[in-house]
DNA sequence: TCAGAACCTTGTACGGCGTACAACGTAAGA
DNA sequence: TCTTACGTTGTACGCCGTACAAGGTTCTGA
């Protein structure tokens, strides 16, 4: 029962302690409650990833769950891992850094649009689990045809991974979406009044920048901008 | 009452509406809610600001804040937009782009080490307050020497200061540090069994951006490789 | 063979949360 | 002075994560 996180996270490894033989069998899997939170989390979001819920979803008591899981923080990693575990890795061939690079970008990209409630899980501990580390051995490799030490290379995927998770941030839809063209119209009066003359380059490139938003299919603008000078700036000198 | 989140954030803006005249006088203003707020959130994090919490240490009950903030959702706009508000922007004199942008840089990442659970707050909302506004503002003009039209402007300003908010991310202090070594003796050699030969790259890549990151006065390393380039990349062509 | 140990499941309960609602008091306008 | 609008408050509802203890189930070892 104090099976520790660690165990936890590779419990698919043969090397993992498994649970005792004796008492009744196990209703569930660990597995099984990791897939069915990811499953909640894709649904209806983080929020409804609730003990109870996923005790519900499971045919099961809400207690019963501990018995699989230490408890809601640890659910939360093993369900960032096991998501890191099934994201489709990019193939690189002899492709050059560059096509490599964005490569695992787009991957990344596809990743947070698919779970956005990755964006919410923030916990070190991921670091340790099968899944994550295969990744970021996977992705590592992207750099292979750059001249990086150990330490540039890691800051280098970081530097990457970080603007990726930015623009996933920033394309997220909104979940007040449906409620923002009439709150939208009872604002932008006021906001006019409040903001007079002042500021006139926020007013402007605001705005501009916000038409560009809802242009059709120019979220990308920044995502493309972006990516642009990410690539940019890790031109070997 | 029904007083909108508009109207609130520019609750110090002479056209705003004010409360009417009736009724016994409130005991505490929108402004010193959020301001409590804040004090609450600087000293014991986010999680901390609870209404109840917030009540006592306006020396009011809980429901009065209602007064005064629509909703706990309200209140988090509120506060990071006075944090914004409040936020000392740096000058520009004469100095080129590069030390413009190298100033918007410092200037975020100290104010997001001092109020880390800005980071923890993210509501669209927010960009139609006077304190965000103003400070967006401020650091478009910090652009102002290079060639950008209105959108690339937005667009290059996003990306400095989502690489600047990705990097507060990371040299926030882990809320578990305490028990981390513990931890990390019981799960180290476990690690170690699971991973065996595999994933040397991550292996050998990943000890050593740990323990750069653990040597005095480094976790800056990452902070300095990303802001070089990004620097480099608004290099005008 | 059979008791006891080990294990899973469950219901109840506790202390928290955000906030709806209604009762009450207070001050200004009519 | 009476009414009306408003601020304050206590109670209560439905959530949340999870501690705890009771009960059932299966294997182990004597």
């Amino acid at each position: 029962m104090p099976r520790e996180l660690i165990d936890l996270l590779w419990r698919d490894h043969p090397a993992a302690p498994q649970g005792g033989a004796r008492g009744p069998r196990s209703r569930v899997t660990t597995g099984a409650v990791v897939d069915a939170a990811r499953a909640l989390a894709d649904a209806e979001g983080l929020a409804a990833v609730t003990v109870r819920r996923l005790g519900d979803a499971l045919g099961v008591s809400a207690m019963s769950v501990y018995t699989h899981v230490n408890g809601r923080d640890d659910l939360l990693v093993l369900m960032a891992d096991a998501a890191y575990a099934r994201m489709p890795l990019p193939t690189y061939g002899n492709a050059g850094w560059r096509t490599r690079v964005r490569r695992v970008a787009d991957a990344n990209l596809a990743l947070h649009r698919e779970h956005p409630w990755l964006l919410e899980i923030d916990d070190d501990r991921t670091a340790f689990g099968p899944g994550t580390i295969a990744k970021y051995d996977h992705e590592l490799h992207a750099l292979d045809p750059l001249p990086l030490d150990d330490v540039a290379r890691d800051a280098a995927l970081t530097f990457v991974l970080d603007f990726v998770r930015a623009s996933a941030r920033a394309q997220r839809p909104d979940p007040r979406a449906d409620e923002m063209p009439e709150i939208w119209a009872r604002w932008a009066g006021r906001l006019a009044e409040y903001l007079g003359d002042d500021h006139q380059l926020a007013q402007r490139v605001g705005s501009a920048a916000g038409e560009a938003m809802n242009a059709p299919a120019s979220p990308t603008h920044a995502w493309e901008f972006g990516l642009a000078r990410v690539l940019d700036s890790l031109n070997p000198k």
